[in-house]
DNA sequence: GTTGAGCGTT
């Protein structure tokens, strides 16, 4: 089993919770033990945590490869370079990073897409012209926290 | 308010 990241971690307990809530009004009109109503609460919240870690939510993640976006125009923000790369695939995240001091854009940033979109965006937007500059796309170097998938895309010295 | 090669934060 692979463990959950911290949103779904968070959705398990929500939905948990009003799991437990839906069990215990349901059974309190039967006047039952209060202590068996908390264990069924728990065992009910149990299982509905066990079914979304296995094949529920959780796994309906889809493969995701980090880009880096370099010699962006400092005035770029986050959603103009998203409209950008969902010309070309699903964009999932996008991270423009600034200076931690000065808060200001340091002209580069991270795009998160599906594989098979990332290659599309690297060969269609890399070198090409974005608001008067030329832009840098590649695989992101590291940082890429999903270690246990998609190791096989490394990237090619070759041309 | 400026600048211009680069690979990182919740």
């Amino acid at each position: 089993m692979k463990l959950p990241d911290q949103k779904s971690f968070i959705l398990s307990v929500i939905l948990a919770v009003v799991g437990f809530v839906i069990v215990k009004f349901a059974l309190e009109s039967l006047e039952l033990d209060p202590a068996l109503l908390f264990a069924v609460g728990l065992l009910i919240g149990g299982i509905v945590i066990a079914a979304m870690s296995s094949d529920g939510v959780v796994e309906a993640e889809v493969k995701t490869k980090t880009l880096y976006v370099g010699n962006l125009p400092y005035r770029a923000n986050e959603g103009v370079v998203r409209a950008l790369f969902e010309e070309q695939g699903k964009v999932f995240n996008v991270r423009l990073l600034k200076d931690k001091n000065t808060g200001k854009r340091r002209g580069f940033g991270f795009v998160e897409m599906a594989q098979a979109d990332a290659d599309n965006a690297i060969a269609q937007l890399n070198d090409s012209e974005f608001q008067q500059r030329t832009l840098k796309v590649r695989e992101a170097k590291q940082k890429q926290e999903d270690d246990s998938n998609a190791l096989r895309s490394e990237p090619d010295q070759s041309v």
